[in-house]
DNA sequence: GCAAATTAAATTGTGAGCAATTAAATTTAT
DNA sequence: ATAAATTTAATTGCTCACAATTTAATTTGC
């Protein structure tokens, strides 16, 4: 009965019929697929992800940068010090409440934004899927992120 | 000019119009709806994709587990040395290309199996899509790992 | 048959992620 | 006003994830 192969196979316990593999599989190809990109400005994904919204809102808390990113103190502040230290962006406690620290950007991260500009279209390129499609899984994604968040 | 809020938005530079961001944070997510369920196993989420590929592959080799989750021995070397610690998986050199390793189950990891089985079922309910929704997202995440990998 | 090239794992070093705890500032309830 | 509760970051400890290198076994070309 019981052999070396596998016995009795559960077809839900498969992996190619479940929806997390793909997902978890996809999002790390995704982030390699930016890295030769990245590699240039030196930073990580996670990085590039804190520095396009310090592009777009200006000033953040950490708390702010944590919501918008769904990440904790844990896993940005050590980021945000390395971030300080090669002189991308700034650190500094908000004066009305003195908890909460302030991430700005430094010259040297304002202008990176320059050298980003062209990332999102090079990416899209490398997917290879039709607007709509593309449409399609963003907003499919969306739509699990509200369920989950 | 200059002013402390960002400057010129470029759309395409934002999180939201990205596709990216929502793989990424939904990935994140659907491994923490995974995490109670697993910790009564006490695995962690790779941890839980290899024993479902051992557990309906049988034995594998570090490079067959590796090119199925699409990982590297860097990852998979200590995370499996940590599944043999516990007695769930069995390591030893294969005798007809003594370069590779087999990968294969322990009685324990054996019998996790059965306690394994509700996990796909009660991932699905913290989904909450329906069955096409589920299926068409599936498919086209299937899409883009092929065109990644 | 043997040197060169290739392959498989392991190792090293870095940077996330995240749970849990700690420390300090602020808010609240009385 | 002040004690208790809450909020914000930082810290600690553990596990991925992955690039780069190393070591050993196998395959290949000659």
């Amino acid at each position: 009965m019981s052999q070396s192969a596998a016995s009795a196979p559960n077809p839900l316990l498969q992996l190619e019929n479940q929806l997390c593999f793909p997902l978890y599989a996809v999002s790390r190809l995704v982030t390699k697929a930016y890295q030769p990109l990245l590699e240039e400005l030196e930073l990580t994904y996670p990085q590039y992800l804190v520095l396009l919204l310090l592009w777009e809102h200006g000033e953040l808390s950490v708390k702010g940068l944590g919501e918008k990113l769904l990440l904790d103190s844990g896993t940005l502040t050590p980021l945000l010090k390395r971030l300080e230290q090669r002189g991308l962006v700034s650190r500094r406690r908000d004066a009305r409440d003195e908890r909460s620290v302030l991430i700005g950007l430094q010259p040297a991260g304002e202008v990176l934004r320059h050298k980003a500009t062209c990332i999102p279209e090079a990416l899209m390129a490398k997917f290879q899927l039709s607007p709509a499609e593309f449409e399609a899984l963003r907003g499919q994604l969306n739509h699990l992120l509200n369920q989950l968040s």
